[in-house]
DNA sequence: TGGCCAACTGTACCGCCGGTACAGTAATTT
DNA sequence: AAATTACTGTACCGGCGGTACAGTTGGCCA
């Protein structure tokens, strides 16, 4: 059905496999030595072909962090909403949540390919403001949503450890973010997954304690 | 003194001060959009200038890394050498090296600028093999040094939670440079201490439980 | 069946950047 | 006086991001 396609479709899709492209290339080597020539000699269309889709690079990196966000924001919800069906309390269920997470990137088996989070933060100064700001915006939406998770969990659970839930948000997304990083230079998958059951770990002390429960 | 200086301390120093600016460039905007004009013009020499003292790009990127890596394991030697002046007990000790280090952070006023080696990873493929295993060994420094500490702290303290000390080893890592990444989205200097905190409260939980002590 | 429009192709051009190649030079050290 | 260090000056190359714009092809609708 490949040649059969409508034009509409096709359109949508020849844009979707350059942003595919981009997104792998720009993990791998960074925006600014991700080149359009190598994208759509990748993707089979000629340069005018790529400005037909995107007006600018700029354009194209700010598509990709949305698209990215979007989607990271359904995986999420997907995930912690099958948890909470598996078990109503929130706190266990949060910690179902993690295990899961965990398992998500286990799965992976080149190890998890990167954040654009991360990527753009690092070439942070070569972007305009609406994608800095968006970039901004990815992180503060992680941290609202772990931040309600726990606050959730610290109204039946008073922590018997003194932390701020804000950085214990933030502590996900770090170690999240921070995990990646190993994984990818010593090529060891194993080390994010081991790094999210961690945080699970600590989240489990933190409201439950380390007593035998 | 500035003109007096010998021809020889006057090389060492141009070259110190190529790879200062670099160094900031690369942290802000990545390495391959650092540009050599940009370096040379701030620095206050021609593009000759620039490659004799680094014969291309790669020898800059390479001199960097080894320059932060060294840097790095000294301010961490002194830091732990001097945290055991204070405390001979390896876990407390290893704890108040952790509290001088979050404060060492929250002293940065403009946060932490960054870390070269996650800088260096999010662009990996446009590095030759001789920087991405300089980098790779900087990674694998780092978890043995924490290794070290958390082996010679279970020795005496039995963990009371059942985790692999290599993981231990690499959550520190993994908080410090996925706590600079979002300090630097949202420009908030107090992430990156706030998150070394709470890895000391995993690891005062982790070896004396959370319990009353 | 004819015209419209989406999704491109083709060609030509610009300026910046990394890099190469060398020849020359001022200051200092030996 | 010779050699070395730390550069400058000039000229050039190819790749890349980006611009401009005219032309083409194939499906869809009136």
């Amino acid at each position: 059905m490949a040649t059969s396609q409508t034009a509409r479709k096709k359109g949508a899709d020849t844009r979707e496999r350059l942003m595919d492209a981009a997104e792998a290339a720009i993990l791998d080597k960074g925006f600014a030595s991700t080149s359009i020539d190598e994208l759509i000699s990748e993707v089979g269309i000629t340069k005018s072909g790529f400005f037909y889709h995107f007006p600018d690079k700029a354009e194209l990196a700010k598509a990709l962090l949305q698209r990215y966000l979007d989607r990271e924001e359904t995986l999420f919800d997907d995930l912690f909403a099958r948890a909470r069906e598996l078990h109503d309390d929130p706190l266990h269920s949060f910690l179902i949540g993690l295990k899961l997470l965990a398992e998500l990137m286990t799965d992976l088996p080149e190890g998890h390919p990167g954040c654009l989070v991360a990527s753009y933060c690092y070439q942070e100064n070569m972007f305009n403001r609406e994608v800095r700001d968006l970039n901004r915006e990815g992180v503060l939406r992680w941290r609202a949503r772990f931040r309600g998770h726990l606050e959730e969990i610290a109204d039946i659970y008073p922590p018997r450890i003194d932390v701020s839930l804000d950085d214990l948000a933030d502590m996900f997304s770090s170690l999240a973010d921070g995990g990646i990083i190993p994984g990818k230079v010593v090529r060891d998958p194993a080390i994010l997954p081991a790094q999210m059951m961690l945080y699970r770990e600590f989240v489990r002390s933190v409201f439950l304690g380390t007593g035998r429960n």
